[in-house]
DNA sequence: GTCGCTAGCGTCATTCTGACGACAAGCCGG
DNA sequence: CCGGCTTGTCGTCAGAATGACGCTAGCGAC
């Protein structure tokens, strides 16, 4: 096994909607290397943890947010022998989705930027954040995971404008009230509605017990 | 970083439709620990190679099969802080889909076991089989990745027996030929067809370039 | 030839979706 | 108070895709 030894990181892709655009949590790094650049959350594996724990760890000392209560799921490792100037290093990374709002303005140590308008990253954590959006819009299709970027209670056009901000298309209102309020256990139903705001007063929901969604609602197939 | 320093290690889910049944490649492990028991083939990452280069490495140093040609991808990090009870090994699970036939009836140093009848399984090998297993269903529904299993050239009845195989269901064959044959790409006609055999010969295809399945073909929803 | 088998075409009803029209129910400015 | 604006919600209709299934084509076995 000489040879074969590595330290291990997790790194964070933290996804919200913000002002309709996707956007991903970054932190300026303070120490070598790529000091001074923006890259993801994260951080050594200890001891005794397991991936998810480490992450669900960096995620509360990053962002103050405590699962469960949000998604966090791993998306895979990046291991290639150069991408860390300090050694071997394998970043394992993870996805975590939490409504907008559940932060504050500046997150703790560190800030949201739309996700195609970061600019460059430190060591290959652009790739990370490309299979995180990718990921992100792909699950879209075919679980209620839309549902984890809102608020509890939401309306049907916040959820809509989830979708329209991920995948970047509109979306008709009217279809896809049809679609999500006609799916079991996608939303569930409250008596009360939303009290100001311009227009009619929108019925809110709270997240339901599904967690696919079938028949899934596609997006355009990505031109090949 | 000091406890910080794990050994990393790749573990293969070589998956096959032998008989109408998918199976696993499995090697018997003869080193401690677990010797004796069935372990997924595998071994560890050198200090130059990149996950899918050991990955590759290892598909053709235990079955002889060598990339381009395979399909090979990442599954996820297994990193339990007692998965290996000689110290802190994280394993990469990789997924590779062969076609039948592709080794000899008993591939070097490893032998075919039916998915769901493989007994239990050294370290948390069973769980990695299962996460492998899943994500070959799923993709099927998406991509065109069923024709991996399949040497080319073949017959539409082919590639629906890996459906029906990988699925565990059946699947109506005039339903089937219409959906196949009318997606762009998927599968490219040859003049040739099927010489001996019974029934009428079936025309011979060859794998398209096309990687997305739109739109897919569903399985039922697994019952919730 | 006739039977059994497999391949592959066509038909029809149902479901789901995209593209709308229409109305409901609040605010706002006169 | 009233008409316009905004947003939410229901309904309609055509087209696409699917599930169920009839029917014929083309081979080997007998």
């Amino acid at each position: 096994m000489r040879g074969n030894v590595f330290a291990v990181t997790v790194e964070l892709v933290v996804l919200t909607v913000r002002d309709d655009e996707l956007s991903v949590l970054l932190v300026r790094r303070d120490m070598a290397p790529h000091a001074g650049e923006l890259a993801l959350p994260g951080g050594f594996v200890r001891p005794q943890e397991d991936l998810l724990d480490t992450a669900a760890r960096e995620l509360a000392e990053g962002t103050g947010l405590a699962l469960p209560g949000h998604h966090l799921e791993q998306l895979g490792s990046y291991a290639a022998p150069d991408r860390d100037p300090r050694g071997r290093v394998l970043g394992v990374g993870h996805l975590a989705l939490v409504p907008a709002g559940s932060l504050g303005a500046e997150p703790v140590g560190g800030q949201w930027y739309p996700v195609d308008a970061t600019g460059p990253l430190a060591f290959d954590h652009a790739a990370i954040l490309a299979d995180g959006v990718e990921r992100a819009r792909a699950k879209l299709e075919y679980t209620t995971l839309a549902a984890s970027f809102c608020p509890e209670p939401m309306t049907v056009t916040q959820l809509r404008r989830v979708y329209e901000a991920v995948w970047g298309v509109s979306i008709d209102p009217r279809n896809f009230n049809r679609k999500v309020t006609s799916t079991p256990g996608f939303l569930l139903p409250t008596e009360e509605r939303t009290s100001s705001g311009r227009g009619r007063p929108a019925q809110l929901f709270k997240r339901g017990p599904a967690t696919v969604l079938h028949p899934p609602m596609l997006r355009e197939p990505p031109a090949q």
